[in-house]
DNA sequence: CCTAATTCCTATAGCGACTAGAGGTTCAAG
DNA sequence: CTTGAACCTCTAGTCGCTATAGGAATTAGG
């Protein structure tokens, strides 16, 4: 039975120590035993469980996706079709967001090749931002 | 000297009514004249300045980099160098986001396709999450 | 066993960039 | 002149943390 402190399993999850103190007051995580002097004293279950978060965040999941999954990762024996839909939702927010940076991407581009190096009253970056014809279909 | 108010404003810069006051409240658009009444009264140069707003945020600018882009642009004699770097920065930062978005999607795409539709117990989509092994040369 | 350094505790406030609501006032159309 | 839409200020909430203050507990070394 592994005994680790909260500095432990911040190293071991890659969840910083103040993160883990939030995730509990904000229920993701489940509150862990004290030691004598109140320290919070973890198990490996509770690394499982922050990995979980962790990974789910690193995808992108918001808090209350991630606590849905973890109430049917709960449940083995209930059909996956809720957590295959928070995933495509996911999936669908990722590609919008792509689309949109993508978009962005080129605009930033030719504000910044064409940009002449003189001075600002020539300059493609001000123009750009300045003239709202040149970007007036694109939002 | 067309005579606007917050609302008009709004609806011809696309940016919303509240979102305009808080502007005004952080320093990010000049205060405009007031009505008798102490009702906002803006004009073409307001609208001009909340588009140059509109127009960087929608290309991802934070606040406080448009707001040195506007201040630049109020000195067109000056060397446009530090708008280039400011730009060249965003253009960076937007690619990194791309790129991790698509490392994102990559792996959800994964999760989705092999969901068998089954139960939780056997679910993609909640063991990928747990698996911590299955990204650990991810992140 | 004692001390010093490190880690831990709670509680509160702040970040960016808004958004929402309450409760009241002004304006414009009919 | 009335009505209802739009406006006003102020405060608090959103998301997911992060930072700070002021202490208490633990651990490593001597």
């Amino acid at each position: 039975m592994t005994d680790l402190s909260i500095g432990r399993l911040a190293t071991l999850s890659g969840v910083k120590v103040p993160t883990i103190r939030y995730y509990e007051s904000i229920g993701m995580l489940d509150a862990p035993p004290r030691s004598p002097g109140g320290q919070r004293r973890y198990g490996e279950d509770h690394l499982e469980q922050l990995r979980f978060i962790r990974h789910g965040r690193d995808l992108g999941f918001g808090l209350d996706d991630l606590r849905a999954l973890q109430d049917l990762s709960a449940r083995p024996d209930r059909p996956c079709e809720e957590a295959d839909g928070i995933a495509r939702k996911q999936l669908a927010e990722v590609e919008r967001r792509i689309a949109g940076l993508e978009a962005v991407r080129r605009e930033l581009e030719r504000m910044v090749e064409r940009c002449s190096h003189g001075v600002v009253d020539e300059c493609r970056v001000i123009q750009t931002l300045s003239d709202h014809g040149m970007c007036a279909g694109e939002h």
